[in-house]
DNA sequence: TAAACATTCTATAAAACTATAGAATACGCG
DNA sequence: CGCGTATTCTATAGTTTTATAGAATGTTTA
């Protein structure tokens, strides 16, 4: 067993992590056997389950991996109160930054829906929903600091800045001569002009 | 054979698509089995094969099912010259109102991608982008008419509608409480205001 | 160096899945 | 009714896949 949690079992845990959400974005979860993820990573078929209990953990294990340390950018946005428009803008890039380069580890999230085992699919629900919440908190504050309509349904517009970052973030991944800076400013200034205030400055 | 295409084939034919549209929706090309298409249609897995000659030519047929009718009221939209609000406006309807009507047929486009023979891939790519050329038509035409700003990325506009639609259309498919016309409106509303040109008004 | 432990490999059992063939049943029409 | 065709069923061959067991190899440390 892994007993001493040594260095190298940690690299290799995560290697093998990395490996799987490659893979299960590539093929999705049932797309993806455990052989192309062992070959991913350079190691044979058998020897993944000295990682993984099974295939389903590995998907767990991915899914927790990819959102944890969004919720924990999302949560120092939340946390230091800039004007709302600064974290807007920090929350559109922590958003779609993370996309290309923390791998593809959050393209995954149709299929955790779907085969994860109830103890772990409630965890990601809870870190989804807290995820939203927070934005919806910084909408909320938007509102009474009055740099936002008054009449903003503010779970509307978590749920709209989470929908089209998702959407722009796949189409980072899929297309790399995007610019990931242009479409973080682009993306950050049509929710801005699209939430604000009636009578708006420019 | 099927050689008069009877009604009553065409009629089953039709119903085997819908079938593996919804469980392709629900579990993804390779989780969803024959098996599981068959018996949502309430026929044996062996029975499937006189509708189609292959797992992933359902798939083709389910993806082709689901965007035609779709890039057709694109069509009509872009073709009657109204303003730019109300062009904006019916697309917006059209995308988020067929989502939970029209069944899944449209949420399977992740992995169409993926496992779909090479001509089919093509023809939908070629349906798809023509979808969105059709939408960044009707930007420009907007930017021309003074309703949008001059400045406006037409394509970015355009993804970023069809992307928010996207996003939309999921939520309102796993959640049957929401009110399909009042996302329409918000929605409309977002993108309309923020894609405006500087000193509109509201 | 050798013992103890960690990591990977090979081989395989058991299950699931696609696709086909041929029998059985239902349907439409003279 | 009874013939011909359309539709569905059963059974199965042939793959592929997950997961496990035990052997083989690497690595650390005394």
């Amino acid at each position: 067993m892994q007993n001493p949690e040594s260095p190298k079992y940690q690299q290799q845990k995560q290697a093998a992590i990395r490996a799987a959400a490659a893979v299960f974005a590539r093929k999705g979860f049932h797309g993806a056997s455990t052989t192309d993820i062992a070959s991913e990573m350079g190691i044979k078929q058998g020897s993944l389950y000295y990682y993984f209990k099974s295939k389903e953990e590995a998907l767990a294990e991915v899914c927790l991996y990819g959102i944890r340390d969004y919720v924990q950018r999302m949560e120092e946005i939340a946390r230091d109160d800039a004007p709302f428009e600064v974290r807007l803008l920090a929350t559109v890039r922590s958003h779609l930054s993370s996309y290309r380069e923390k791998n593809e580890a959050l393209k995954v999230h149709n299929d955790e829906r779907l085969y994860l085992p109830e103890i772990k699919r409630i965890k990601l629900k809870q870190l989804g929903s807290h995820y939203r919440e927070l934005l919806e908190g910084i909408f909320e504050q938007g509102v009474r600091d009055g740099a936002l309509r008054e009449d903003l349904d503010c779970h509307f517009a978590a749920q709209s800045v989470i929908g089209i970052c998702n959407a722009w973030g796949e189409l980072i991944v899929r297309d790399p001569r995007l610019d990931v800076e242009q479409v973080i400013t682009k993306v950050n200034d049509l929710l801005l002009r699209g939430l604000a205030p009636m009578g708006a400055k420019a």
